[in-house]
DNA sequence: TTCTTCATTTGTCTTAGGCAAAACCGGGTT
DNA sequence: AACCCGGTTTTGCCTAAGACAAATGAAGAA
C-alpha cells in the first residue's frame, strides 16, 4: 500500500473526456508503467542510464512520471523485442521508426504458422468492426454465426487464435481501449463456456484427464478456454483451475485429481526467466507419470525444446489433438 | 534473463501440511520467492533489514538464497498479512508461533450479516466436503440440486454468498490449499454462467442498461457473477467487462454502451484508500444521468454512505430487487 | 460512542555499480 | 552450404542504504 501509483494518482485531472482519445494528461508512476508494459522496473531504470530511453519526467521527490506517449512507445519497443528484435536496436528509436519497423514485421514472413484456411487480416478487421461501434450485440451474433459455420474445432484454431492476436495488436497500437478489449474477452468466454458446456459431458474414466490453468502472473485465461474446448472436443476429461494457481499446488492438485497431463498456457507477455523458472521448478515438482504440455505465444518456451523428457511443447493449437493421439497410443 | 537459473528446484516444502515432509535443500533465488509468495523483492530486502526475517543464505556473489522453509514460512506471514494482522507483528514470529496464530485465526466474528434463511455452517461444510476429499463432480452434482431446490435467487443469496465467506475462512485457516480454492470458485463460475445463459436473452430495449466491473486492483469476479444473476433476474440488460477496469475506461465505456447504471463489486480485502479514492473519481468523471452501485464485503463501502447523490450502496444482495424497482421508478 | 491529532509503521522509490548468462560475430572445419 | 568453436558485446537481474508519504493505530477531546 501507501504511495500505491495506481495509474490515476499523480493529477486527478483524470482523462474523463469520453469520446476523445483521452490518453491525455496522465503521467503514471513506474510501478503502473510496468504493468502496463510487462517491462520490469529495473528494466526501465536501466534503459534510460544507457538508451537514453525512456526519460521520464520527475515529481517533487524525483520519481519518475513517465508521459502517455512515452508509455506507448514502450508497448511498442515490447512488441518489437517480443519478435526478436534485439534491445539497444530498438529502444532509442524514434516514434516513426518504430512504427515503421512494427508494420514491416507485420506482413512479411508471419513466422506464426498460419494455416492456409486462417482467416485473413480483412475478415478479422471485419467481425471486430461491431466492437468499435459499439454495437456488442452484432459482436456476439456475428461470432456465433462464424462458430456454427466453422465447428467449434476450426473455429478455435483459424479464426479465434488469429483474431485475439489481431485484438492485442490494436489494443498495443493504440487504436483499442482496455475496456473494448475487455468487452470482447468477455464475449469469447462467455460464448467458449457456452460450447464447451454443451458437449457431452465427461465421464470419470475419460483419459487423459487433463489439468489446466496458468502460472502466477499470468492472468490471461482466454487461451486456457480454447484449449479446453479442442481437449473436450477430443473426449479427455479437463478440469480447468483458472489462471494463476502456484505451482506447488499445481502439483498437489495433479495428484488429488489424479490427472494425467498438466497443460499450461503462457501469454506471449510472459518473461523468458518466469517461464524457465516455472517449468523447471515444476518438472521437478511434478508426479512421476505426469507430463507437461506447455502452450501459448511465449516466445521463451521454443527455448524449452526437449530439455525435459516429459514436457511437451504444443505452441500450435492444430497439434493437441495429435498429442492427445499420442498420449493414448502411448497407454 | 540470465541467472535464475540454478534456481529450479523442488519447492515441495509447501506441501508441508501432511504429504510431503519438505525434505529438499533447494535454495530459491530472490525472484523466485517473489513469485512463490507474492512478496516484492523490496519488501523481502526490507523485511531483512528491519525485522531481522527472512534472513536468506548468500551464494559466491553475495546474492541471496532462500532455503525451503523460510519460503514457508513467508508463506505463512502472507496469510496472516492478508487477514489482517501488521507486519511487525508476524514477520518475526517463530514457526510455531505462526502456525497457532493461523490456527486461532478461525473464530473471530464472522460480522458479514446473516440472513435468518441464510444457510448453516454445518450445511455449508457438509457442501464443502467433496471438495476436501477430491471429488469434484460430488462438489457440481451437489451445487446444481441446491439451485434447483432453491431457485436461483434464493441461491445466490442464501447459499452461494454464505458459501465464498466460508471458504475464505477456511482458506485462511489453512485448512483449504489454494487449488481446491480455484477449483471451487470454477465449479461456482462455470453455473452462474451456465443459469445466465439460460435466461432469457437480454433485449436491447431492457432496462436499466447496468454494466459491470471491479476496479484495478481487484481480481475476484465470482462477485460480480452473482450480482449479474441477480440483475438478469430482474430483467436488466447486463453487461459485463470482467475484473479490473481502469477508472477511465469505465466512464467511456458507460458513455459508448450507453448504460444507466454502473456496479461495482468490492471484496472485503480492498483497501479503504483505494476505495473512497476509486469512488471519488469515479463520480466526477461518470456521466450526469449515470448512477453507481457499488457493492460487496468491502467495510470502507459504509463510509462512502451519503456522500454522493448518484452512489447507492447495496452491500446486501437481496438489495439488488429494490434497487432495480427503485431506479425504474424514478423514470 | 465518534471525531481529530499525533506518532509509528510500512511499502515503494531512489542512487550506482557489478556480474554471469545469452546473443552475436567471425573464422575455421566438415 | 551447414556446423562448431572461441572471443566480444549485450543485457537483465541483483545489491546497498536511505528517504518519504500513505496507511495505521493510539491517545485525547467533543
Amino acid at each position: 500500500m501507501s504511495k500505491t501509483n495506481f495509474e490515476h494518482a499523480p493529477n486527478d485531472a483524470d482523462v474523463g473526456t469520453a469520446t476523445v482519445p483521452a490518453r491525455s494528461g496522465a503521467l503514471l508512476g513506474i510501478a503502473a508503467v510496468e504493468r502496463e508494459t510487462g517491462l520490469s522496473k529495473d528494466l526501465l531504470r536501466v534503459w534510460e542510464r544507457r538508451y537514453g530511453f525512456p526519460q521520464p519526467e520527475r515529481d517533487h521527490l524525483s520519481e519518475r512520471l513517465y508521459p502517455p506517449d512515452q508509455v506507448q512507445r514502450l508497448r511498442w519497443i515490447k512488441r518489437l523485442l517480443d519478435a526478436g528484435n534485439r534491445p539497444s536496436h530498438v529502444v532509442a528509436l524514434s516514434p516513426e521508426a518504430l512504427q515503421q519497423r512494427l508494420q514491416q514485421a507485420a506482413h512479411p514472413s508471419n513466422t506464426t504458422s498460419r494455416a492456409p484456411t486462417d482467416a485473413s487480416a480483412d475478415v478479422l478487421d471485419e467481425l471486430l468492426a461491431p466492437l468499435l461501434n459499439h454495437e456488442l450485440y452484432l459482436l456476439h451474433e456475428r461470432l456465433q454465426t462464424q462458430l456454427l459455420k466453422r465447428g467449434l474445432s476450426a473455429y478455435v484454431i483459424e479464426l479465434l487464435a488469429p483474431l485475439i492476436g489481431r485484438v492485442g495488436q490494436l489494443w498495443s497500437e493504440g487504436r483499442l481501449q482496455i475496456y473494448e478489449e475487455h468487452l470482447f474477452t468477455e464475449a469469447v468466454q462467455q460464448q467458449l463456456r457456452r460450447s464447451i458446456a454443451m458437449l457431452p459431458p465427461q465421464r470419470q474414466e475419460d483419459r487423459p484427464r487433463v489439468l489446466l490453468s496458468t502460472l502466477p502472473g499470468e492472468e490471461h485465461g482466454l487461451g486456457l478456454l480454447m484449449v479446453q474446448a479442442l481437449l473436450t472436443l477430443e473426449g479427455c476429461h479437463c478440469i480447468s483451475l483458472g489462471p494463476q494457481t502456484p505451482i506447488g499446488d499445481l502439483a498437489e492438485a495433479m495428484r488429488t485429481q489424479r490427472a494425467d497431463v498438466l497443460a499450461l498456457s503462457f501469454s506471449a507477455f510472459a518473461s523468458a526467466s518466469s517461464v524457465e523458472d516455472g517449468i523447471g521448478t515444476l518438472m521437478t515438482v511434478l508426479p512421476e507419470n505426469a507430463e507437461l504440455w506447455a502452450g501459448g505465444s511465449a516466445t521463451a518456451l521454443r527455448r524449452m525444446s526437449g530439455r525435459w523428457s516429459k514436457l511437451q511443447l504444443v505452441t500450435e493449437l492444430p497439434r493437441i489433438a495429435d498429442e492427445v493421439a499420442r498420449w493414448r497410443a502411448s497407454r
